[in-house]
DNA sequence: CGATATTTGTACGTATGTATT
DNA sequence: TAATACATACGTACAAATATC
């Protein structure tokens, strides 16, 4: 377990203006990812890492607090505080992946991630194709018609590409897709920064026909057809982010 | 807004025994459900809600956060606290769900968590017949033999059932699948209870066989089929609870 | 079973830091 | 620059749940 942490202003030179209570988890935490605290096994009690890390109690719990709220500990009052396994933990926490990601204990999510990805993306093409309002049909159309202006750079491109997912969502009509779908861009984007995407002019056509097709199926009003589109277009996507065997 | 709040101990003779930063949570989250504090307005600054409250800066920075974390407040460093629109709000929290069905603002949630659910399921389902382990379907089967037994009672048949859709999730080799039906079952137990669920005789031997041919389709590895059963499976559920106009 | 020690939970007061207006 | 409002951190005290003797 690491016995100090690094103070807030240790070096008079540097800024590292880290909060006490955000080095006390980053620090536990990482000892938990990498197994040096093993599953099972018992944490000091908030005395002990008081002067372990030398912080008052206040910081500690925030820390212990924040911890848990990620299921990485399991509290129980009056009796300790015990590390919690894997299967605990809360993979859609964009900085709890994060930190995986920097200790190299990412792997394992990708593949679950992409399956969440496909569910849930197919699901909002399908309902859209049921609910989507007149007015829905005419932002995504708008959209549209920018992905396929020859002026539109690369960058833009992405980022309409994302936007026209989000306007997706939006017809889908369901707030709880909403929130979903927030959460998981956090954790996709953080995925994407971890390995290259390379988007090149041939995608960018297939990617674009594509949407159209979407976009028929949905003011045609055949959901059917509007999964089927989805699962082929996420699928497509899919190979271009293929992650390392496991 | 509210005014005051019950104290701890207000009445000798009772034991409310409710932590003060609860009281204050609710308090301001109700008024936030209802309306009284409405979308975009600010909240009073912490030291006005400690002499309103009559508590110290302790406890409305505890029941702040927590509103903040279910997507209620939106605490900005420096500039204020501002109250969210429900576009924000966290609709998957069984906290909040529950504090919706009290103040009679959860209708507007149903339709869209019984979305979530049929998305969810379908997927555990198609998954399944893709991954499935010869354990996972020894389980399975295992389950099934018990619900078709005759001396099965009623209540031992629905927690077969939930049991049974666990195991589906288990099968389908997704951990964040599984996180995300914990949240659920949550989440479908607070709506469940707010209206009666009878499962009759007949039900019961049609959910049987709707089961079995789950399995069946997993055994076989048919996706397809697995889906399409499940789909027709839920829908039937579905209607069970179906819900009054919004 | 009961008494006691341990460990976490709640709450207060205070001081100082930091971002916004 | 100054005032305001939220953020972090310390220390303390007592309550509540659990474990242990």
């Amino acid at each position: 377990m690491t016995q100090t942490l690094t103070p807030p202003d240790a070096t008079p030179g540097t800024r590292p203006k880290r909060k006490l209570y955000e080095a006390v988890f980053e620090a536990i935490a990482v000892d938990i990812l990498q197994g040096t605290l093993p599953t099972g096994s018992a944490l000091p009690t908030d005395s002990a890492l008081c002067t372990r890390f030398g912080v008052s109690r206040t910081v500690i719990r925030e820390a212990i607090q924040h911890l848990s709220s990620v299921g990485l500990l399991d509290v129980r009052h009056g009796a300790g505080t015990y590390i919690n396994g894997s299967r605990q933990w809360d993979l859609l926490d964009p900085q709890l992946l994060t930190m995986m990601g920097r200790t190299g204990t990412i792997g394992f999510v990708i593949d679950d991630l992409l399956d969440i990805r496909r569910m849930f993306e197919v699901e909002a093409a399908t309902l859209a194709a049921k609910r989507a309002t007149p007015d829905d049909i005419r932002a995504l159309e708008a959209l549209l018609v920018r992905m396929r202006d020859p002026a539109t750079t690369e960058q833009e491109h992405v980022e309409l590409n994302l936007e026209f997912h989000g306007l997706l969502v939006q017809a889908s009509h369901n707030r709880i897709l909403q929130g979903l779908r927030e959460q998981l861009r956090g954790v996709l984007t953080v995925m994407m920064n971890a390995r290259h995407r390379q988007a090149d002019a041939e995608m960018r056509t297939v990617s674009t026909a594509m949407h159209q097709m979407i976009l028929d199926s949905i003011r045609e009003r055949r959901p059917d057809r509007a999964q089927a589109v989805m699962l082929a277009h996420i699928q497509g996507a899919e190979r271009s982010l293929q992650h390392e065997p496991r």
